[in-house]
DNA sequence: GCCGTTTTCGGCCCGACTGTTTTCAGTCG
């Protein structure tokens, strides 16, 4: 028996009362015991006093013991055999939870999303008391969506959304202040939906300017103080928009940045003091109310430092504060490590690449264009990359306040073969090795080819390590820990590749590397001038992992780089 | 279902919006 089947079983147990439309804190009681033991670091091995934990009951306790046992729940057995598997898609109906859809079950024998689709079809549904036409026809309409409308987008394709929204927010005089919240401000990989804090003083007029001037597919909710509504566009989008008073900003802010779990954990913080938080601000004992000014601000009323968004997760962070002072910011960065210019596939000259990062006032930067093997990016010949060398040798001259280095992204060939010699890769500051080929090899191969590149003492870093595209493609499935083993034995870099196409590594083995003391760079591999701006999400990624300064190698010092790459 | 040196009963994070009601339950975040 393992921690996690322990967990997963709780959490199932939970799902399944809810369909029987159970008391809302038994059912949360189960899923709080799941969290306990989700949240404890320690294994199920290390921990001899599991039903002794906060959170574990009578009733939670016996599921484990059970499960300790005989390998199963009989409960979950049980509940089960009672409620057909068939209601569990059925909560992704929005407007559907689980009183609902236990009452469809019992009073109309509902047992799938198909047979609620014939019972709506067949008006069966508005019979019920509570249910009426206008519910029926809405659930007919989400089960239209949800077949058609991924369950969450990607932070690449919110990122042309946000943009739009925020350009369109910047021309509304009546919006005092605004912000992006939500889980994309806590730089999640994928989200359901995006929110936004609105201070306005005339949320009315705010609201119809929304309403009116934004691309808006559906109106889902319109209220005095919360617009919700589907945006249209290449991904169809649920946007929220709170619209609160400017005093009102800075709490309303942090309830809708969440996460859920870290709000609860504020919470439970304020009621120990007898207070009380709300997205208004916090009510205090006599019942006044007391604002802020700004999110930190927030935080230090409660003895708290500035909780960055990112790491606002399960509730652990709360048991991390003394590590928020290392963690990396983007102030930190004195340069950028991956870039293309016109040489191979970028849309730049390589002195517009270096002005565009003197404009972000980075110390040193590397060129790094691709190699010969991938010809659809134009990739440099030994005989191109010769006369690069020379021009930013040329280059460097007219600059004293940023060092360019001569660098390449070498391809790593399907036969494991590296793209250029090692006599060509000598005369290299910075070499970075990357697959872009091959991607369905067995993980054999894969590790084959990687283990050449790590082992070649003048390679530098390991590029985009998965070769993962967020929520599309799953990339060429390396052994990462495996692989963070070899940088750690040979002395490599390991790259967080910043594009938000990519975000590669992901925090799970970004942690592990640091653990393993693996050096990481955040590089934005930009194109184009406008993608250093990449760099910002990379570091708040990173951060999500609690990542280090000094893990990170673009916080080097100039010297220091310099000392790391001429071994 | 879980918890507790104010409590072993009565809370549980809190509030907005919708749809179905005629004062509120359910859902959502």
């Amino acid at each position: 028996m393992d921690k996690k089947t322990i967990i997963k079983t709780l959490e199932k147990i939970a799902l399944y009362m809810e369909l029987q439309g159970e008391n809302s804190f038994k059912v949360s009681a189960f899923r709080k015991a799941a969290q306990v033991l989700e949240l404890d670091p320690r294994s199920l091995a290390e921990m001899d006093n599991i039903l002794k934990l906060k959170g574990i009951g009578a009733s939670t306790g016996a599921v484990i013991e059970d499960l300790l046992n005989t390998g199963v729940s009989s409960l979950l057995v049980d509940l089960q055999n009672t409620v057909p598997s068939g209601l569990l898609p059925m909560l992704k109906i929005p407007g559907l939870g689980g009183k609902k859809i236990a009452k469809l079950y019992k009073e109309l024998q509902i047992d799938s999303m198909d047979a609620l689709k014939l019972a709506c079809e067949a008006e069966k549904v508005q019979t019920l008391a509570g249910f009426a036409a206008k519910t029926e026809k809405k659930i007919l309409t989400e089960i239209e969506n949800l077949q058609s409308k991924p369950e969450r987008t990607a932070v690449w394709q919110l990122e042309p959304i946000v943009e739009m929204v925020e350009s369109k927010l910047a021309t509304i005089g009546e919006i005092e202040k605004y912000s992006v919240a939500g889980s994309y401000r806590r730089v999640k990989e994928a989200s359901k939906d995006i929110d936004f804090i609105i201070a306005t003083k005339s949320p009315q007029e705010v609201r119809e300017l929304l309403l009116n001037e934004l691309p808006v597919l559906k109106v889902i909710a319109a209220g005095d103080t919360k617009v919700s509504v589907t945006l249209d566009g290449e991904n169809e989008i649920d946007v929220d928009f709170r619209l609160v008073e400017l005093h009102q900003y800075a709490s309303a802010l942090n309830h809708f940045t969440g996460s859920k779990d870290h709000n609860i954990k504020m919470r439970q913080i304020a009621k120990e003091q007898g207070k009380k938080i709300s997205e208004y601000g916090v009510e205090l004992e006599d019942g006044s109310m007391q604002h802020f000014h700004s999110e930190e601000e927030f935080y230090a009323y409660f003895d708290l430092p500035f909780i960055p968004p990112t790491v606002r997760e399960d509730g652990s962070e709360f048991s991390k504060l003394d590590q928020l002072p290392l963690l990396v910011t983007l102030e930190d960065i004195k340069g950028d490590f991956h870039m293309h210019s016109t040489w191979s596939d970028g849309a730049h000259s390589i002195e517009e690449m270096v002005e565009a990062s003197r404009a972000k006032g980075y110390s040193h930067i590397v060129i790094t264009d691709h190699s010969d093997y991938l010809k659809v990016a134009n990739g440099l010949s030994k005989v191109r990359l010769l006369k690069q060398i020379e021009t930013i040798h040329e280059l460097k001259n007219k600059y004293t306040d940023i060092e360019i280095f001569t660098g390449t992204e070498m391809d790593i060939l399907p036969d494991g073969s590296l793209d250029f010699e090692d006599e060509l890769l000598k005369q290299l500051d910075f070499v970075i090795a990357s697959i872009h080929s091959s991607f369905s090899q067995p993980q054999e191969k894969i590790m084959e080819r990687l283990y050449n590149a790590v082992k070649n003492p003048y390679v530098h870093m390991i590029a985009h390590p998965t070769g993962r595209i967020i929520e599309q493609r799953n990339g060429y499935n390396p052994d990462v820990p495996t692989l963070i083993e070899w940088a750690k034995e040979n002395g490599k870099v390991l790259e967080l590749n910043a594009n938000p196409y990519r975000l590669d590594l992901q925090t799970e083995y970004l942690k592990l590397a640091q653990e393993k003391g693996v050096p990481l760079a955040i590089n934005t591999d930009a194109h184009h001038i406008a993608q250093l701006k990449y760099m910002d999400i990379g570091v708040r990624y990173a951060q999500k992992a609690w990542l280090h300064k000094e893990t990170i190698v673009n916080t080097w010092t100039l010297e220091k780089f310099k000392q790391f790459i001429k071994k």
